[in-house]
DNA sequence: TAAAAACCGAGTGAATTACTTGGTTATATA
DNA sequence: TATATAACCAAGTAATTCACTCGGTTTTTA
């Protein structure tokens, strides 16, 4: 279990889909404004979430990506997970545990059980929390909320802009 | 609290120091050959050890590093805090939540509770663990045996072949 | 037919990791 | 007093990852 800001932004993207479920499929230049993520790097995650079962997309005008289960049936670890992929299995990490290298030569250093440990306890605590929990929050409420608005702000702005231009 | 291979490391090095704190200063040559970490990257993460006043030195001959506190007063948290000193405190993250960065113009990002949630988590089972919690450990002692011997073997064939040598 | 969107691959600058090289200083011991 | 040991220090470096850019193609809707 790699903890990176990898993983924070594919939960985050995660996070906007099941705030904008209702709206249909949402597309990522949608969410590169809103959360502020390069639209080439959302694309790069997707496709991970994607293969992992997690997304499904529409093509087309109008397309986008949407949940491809209930917002309780989806939790934070595998989001995580799932744009983290990268089978090494390489020293004594038996994959999964998240302790890959750092052994020597095949044999299990000191710490090797203190990290399996950790790797599992962090999992356990994400596990438990669902995008539906997530969504449950009173901060990511109000983040969503304030969030809206902007974008709405934005493509007031571009309107006008156009009327201007035109 | 960022967890990278750097601090597993550390631990790793903090606990062979433990291991064998009997046996007075412990140079850095050993602990680069009873845990296979290069010599000059261990005298880097020592010397942040040393700055935070985990270690204490003894130059010349015979010298080395010790801890400079009992075993029960040392956790794995501030190890892996000490050899992860980086104050940049950027962004949003208020220093000490560990989640710095991913939120976009001083405001927060979506998952940012969830980030100083998990961060405190991780920092709290991290801390209620001690370095002599971990020598008590029955998968630490059974490493740190096979460590010794398969030492005192290198010391052995050495000697051995200064002699042929001779 | 044009535009919107997913999809795809290659490349890139910045940061970090783990390490190497090549020293200097302090100190115990022969 | 000479020598070896070991901490201490600074610079550089290959490999990896991160987050992103660029330049496409394919699918689908209007």
């Amino acid at each position: 279990m790699r903890l990176t800001t990898k993983g924070r932004y594919a939960v985050t993207a995660m996070l906007d889909l099941a705030l904008h479920a209702s709206d249909g499929p949402i597309s990522l230049a949608d969410i590169s404004e809103r959360q502020g993520i390069s639209l080439s790097y959302l694309e790069q995650l997707f496709a991970k979430l994607r293969r992992n079962d997690l997304v499904r997309s529409v093509r087309g005008p109008g397309g986008g990506y949407q949940l491809n289960r209930e917002q309780h049936a989806i939790d934070v670890a595998e989001v995580i997970d799932a744009v983290n992929e990268s089978v090494d299995a390489t020293g004594c990490g038996h994959s999964g545990g998240g302790h890959t290298g750092g052994c020597q030569g095949g044999n299990t250093c000191l710490t090797h059980h203190l990290w399996c440990d950790l790797s599992s306890q962090i999992h356990e605590f994400l596990s438990q929390i669902s995008l539906a929990d997530l969504m449950a929050r009173q901060d990511v409420q109000a983040v969503a909320k304030r969030q809206d608005r902007e974008q709405q702000t934005l493509i007031d702005t571009s309107l006008i802009e156009a009327k201007v231009s035109a």
